[in-house]
DNA sequence: CACAAGCGCCAC
DNA sequence: AAACGTGGCGCTTGTG
């Protein structure tokens, strides 16, 4: 492996050096340990998800680094570095997808599985040098370099978290399914308590061959019985009279229980205790992470019962109250709005303000006017949102005109949207040529609108997720300092084994492991991290982003 | 046989 | 009450 030594404008300061894996691995881990208490080295690498594996087996952390990868995207798309070069190249290696990562579900995976060059090798030193530049002359140097730190910084946290793993009491697990299904079935078996359900459900509807799995025969056998439904969706059922909903709705959840989370899913992930997620950092549009295998950001409520802390230690369990709405108040800069979030539950201060009557008007107005909403309480109620907090929906509005013309939008930090795609273009163009019919233009102007909606809360989820990357990033450097207060701590064997870190997340709120003699400490430094994101991101402008902690053994127990 | 679309439901 | 954003995933069903 070659490694080139950089100065923070690119320039080379040391001849560059040759290593074996077992070298490399032994370098890194000296410069860490050597330069702890002063700047740490920041690894410029092409794509951290297929590396930082390799140095977390060999239990090695760094604390700093650029993913070349993540970083080309943010800048390629981002209208703060539009007139780059990196921008205007030709699509190329940078833009394709990343290669296949090595496998790793556990720490016993043995080096020699592991990829650790790209093949063939990539020089890494021209693109860097091209997205230097592209920070350099961009319009907000300050906020793209703010992201591409906070991109980066993520992508160590996924890792970490990924390698570490959310502990997983499967015996806890198996006795809820047990109490729910019914003893252990083969894959492919239903089991005794969803065999009965079927069974009533095909008695009450008069059908002995219904598969309650088929949407298609149920929707028939529903109609047949003579029920007024045109779907099965739960809410829509739920609002028919009949002896059968009650028994159908109760097949579906455990149906749901079974399929999602059942005895195959423990199998599949659940290693060692621990539930290996892997996160996609930058893996949704708007900068939020997305997970592959095992639904990771969609654990059910109903399963975290399972979710326990290891003997001696804890979790703290932190979430951002009301995230969005306060990003919005400091996006727009809308004092009032963010003077009803102070001290307080911002829905709450938004009653407390004679605004609207309830928090649960406050709360469905607020999502209205970030997700785009027109019609049913939401809708009715904008008008009073709009009358109250001016600056906040002239901000989500013009969002949405700006989608609806076509053109992109831009987080806090320097995210932008992609352009709609040529079918798109296509749609709006013929809408306004002579032949275009009523029919196409009710589709165009449908079409506008739904782009629309996606570019009004691309503006707040994006800057949203900056916000939680910049707080996770803040974590995970505050509790490496916590950690380095024991020698030697965090470079030896088993990095995980004695300290507090990470092991999930969920867009808005995180989990510590922490043993509990340091849960204090680590609920202070959680809450520190959350203020010091909102000073990266918004400066003085005096908007709050207060958190929900709870420090519990059982994850099911922290709301 | 593999794969994709449509549906439904979980999370935020 | 049910239309309003971002996703992943498992099932059935249709197609190549």
């Amino acid at each position: 492996m070659v490694v080139a030594f950089v100065d923070d404008a690119g320039v080379t300061v040391e001849p560059q050096r040759t290593f074996t894996v077992h070298a490399f691995l032994a370098f890194v881990r000296a410069e860490e340990a050597a330069r702890r208490d002063q700047r740490a080295p920041r690894w410029v690498w092409e794509d951290t998800a297929s590396f930082y594996p390799l140095l977390l087996a060999a239990d090695v952390r760094v604390q700093r680094c650029h993913d070349l990868r993540l970083c080309h995207t943010i800048l390629r798309n981002s209208s703060l570095t539009q007139s780059s070069d990196l921008a205007a190249a030709a699509p190329g290696f940078w833009d394709a997808a990343p290669a296949l990562e090595p496998t790793i579900r556990h720490q016993g995976t043995a080096l020699f599985e592991l990829q650790v060059e790209a093949d063939p090798p990539v020089d890494t030193a021209p693109e860097f040098h091209r997205q230097l530049a592209a920070v350099a002359a961009s319009a907000e140097p300050r906020r793209i370099r703010l992201l591409l730190a906070a991109e980066s910084a993520g992508a160590l946290v996924a890792a970490e978290m990924r390698f570490a793993g959310l502990p997983w009491d499967i015996a806890r697990h198996e006795s809820l399914l047990t109490r729910e299904l019914g003893p252990r079935v083969p894959y492919g078996v239903r089991p005794e308590r969803l065999e009965e359900l079927a069974g009533t459900i095909r008695a009450l509807l008069g059908d002995r061959t219904l598969n309650p799995d088929s949407q298609q025969d149920l929707l028939k056998a529903l109609q047949n019985a003579g029920l007024p439904v045109t779907s099965t969706q739960q809410w829509h059922l739920k609002e028919v009279d009949h002896p059968v909903i009650e028994p159908l709705l109760h097949y579906r959840k455990l149906s749901r229980l079974l399929t999602a989370n059942g005895w195959s899913w423990l199998d599949a992930w659940i290693v060692d205790g621990r539930f290996h997620a892997e996160y996609l950092p930058g893996g949704v549009v708007t900068g939020r992470w997305a997970a592959r295998g095992g639904g990771a950001l969609q654990l059910p409520k109903q399963v975290r019962g399972a979710v326990i802390a290891d003997p001696g230690w804890t979790f703290v369990v932190a979430d951002a109250a009301q995230l969005e709405p306060r990003i919005l108040a400091a996006l727009s800069a809308d004092l009032a709005m963010a003077r009803a979030g102070h001290d307080t539950d911002l829905y709450a201060g938004i009653v407390a303000s004679g605004v609207v009557e309830t928090r649960a008007h406050a709360k469905v107005a607020m999502l209205g006017a970030m997700y785009g909403a027109t019609t049913g309480e939401s809708g009715r109620l904008l008008p009073r949102l709009a009358r109250a907090y001016p600056r906040a929906l002239a901000l989500t509005e013009a969002a949405a005109r700006t989608g609806e013309r076509g053109d992109i939008v831009t987080t806090r930090l320097g995210r932008s949207s992609p352009r709609p795609p040529d079918a798109w273009l296509a749609g709006q163009a013929q809408a306004y040529a002579a032949s275009a019919s009523g029919a196409d233009e009710r589709r165009a102007r449908s079409q506008a609108r739904d782009w629309g909606r996606f570019t009004r809360n691309f503006v707040v989820q994006g800057s949203a997720a900056e916000w939680a990357l910049c707080w996770m990033a803040e974590i995970r450097q505050q509790l490496w300092l916590l950690d380095n207060t024991a020698p030697a701590a965090g470079l030896g064997p088993g990095i995980f084994a004695s300290a507090p870190h990470l092991v999930f997340f969920l867009h808005d709120e995180i989990i510590v492991h922490t043993p509990i003699a340091l849960a204090e400490q680590v609920t202070t430094l959680v809450g520190r991290a959350a203020t010091s994101a909102g000073k990266l991101l918004f400066g003085d402008f005096p908007v709050d982003f207060p958190l929900t902690v709870a420090t519990v053994a059982n994850y099911a127990d922290a709301k």
